[in-house]
DNA sequence: TGTTGGAATGTTATAATATAACAATTTCGA
DNA sequence: TCGAAATTGTTATATTATAACATTCCAACA
């Protein structure tokens, strides 16, 4: 699973994350540039999905030289290497949890304290292709957003 | 199902869809205005999920004075009342196919020629919640986009 | 029947997200 | 080193969405 826990660590978590897209980008003989791996690390860096200018911003203050073009091109990048998912209800963009193995994107979006958590469910995704195939639709791509409480902000809610 | 074929009678179907939204209000009581009926048509006359800005234009045309605000007013009465479904991928919206009938949202959206069709199945929404659940997450909203072919355009494409 | 209060709409301005188009620079193999 | 392709810089603009406040409408009530 991988719905951010409490105890975990992030640096390390961050740190194995810009690791494995070094190992994907070579494997795939494509370039994890300056800015490219910067725009990685900040997403990683962040506790919750992050906007594109939000990312613009930091960049700025970095001392990059950034416009929207900068951060798109980067996530653009990102997104098709597998390495980022955009979140399509948030605009917003999240760390890939498994770069490299082929998956469907299934996000835990908490209402409550925003974190968002990435889903590797078989059974969803079987269940998309069934039914999809009943129509005779043909499957490219599947997005499903689940939007709720995570178990802190249901004990929270609860609580009060 | 509701994936729309070439044999189904369009102006039939707003017809009955702006009846059930009549019903629909009424029972709950709530007011379904002059453009808050007039979007809800545009939406379902149109054979494709239909941007905010698209309607805008239309109702310019038809001498509305209007303006965003217009349109993202009625849409959001729409939405809340159950009576369209807003496609997060396509920042579009489209005629829900079952309103009164509470449910989930799963899209299948053509890449080949846009059409976009509502699914209701029981088995994805269960999947989810289950999927969820196990992390300890409680659902509040599911949001399932299907991107992909439709037998039309999987046939042309195939014969090409 | 007049009035009054909340809902709905009008209006102007602006925020937030994303891309087009073209120039300059870098990279890397031939 | 040269040249083509990839990458980045830069300016401008398109697209989607909301804030804020004024005005109008409408239904319930005195």
């Amino acid at each position: 699973m991988s719905f951010p826990t409490a105890q975990h660590d992030h640096r390390a978590c961050i740190t194995g994350a810009i690791a494995a897209a070094e190992a994907e980008c070579r494997s795939k003989g494509v370039r994890l540039t300056d800015i490219r791996r910067r725009v990685l690390e900040l997403i990683w860096e962040s506790h919750h999905p992050v906007g594109a200018y939000a990312l613009l911003d930091i960049l700025g203050k970095e001392g990059w030289s950034a416009a929207p073009p900068t951060v798109y091109r980067a996530l653009e990048f990102l997104q098709t290497n597998g390495l980022v998912h955009r979140i399509a209800l948030l605009n917003a963009f999240i760390g890939c949890a498994h770069p490299g193995h082929d998956h469907v994107g299934t996000f835990l979006l908490c209402s409550g304290c925003g974190l968002a958590g990435e889903l590797d469910d078989a059974a969803i995704a079987a269940a998309v292709v069934e039914a999809a195939g009943r129509q005779g639709f043909t499957v490219l791509r599947q997005t499903v957003e689940i939007e709720g409480l995570c178990p802190h902000c249901r004990e929270a809610r609860a609580g009060a």
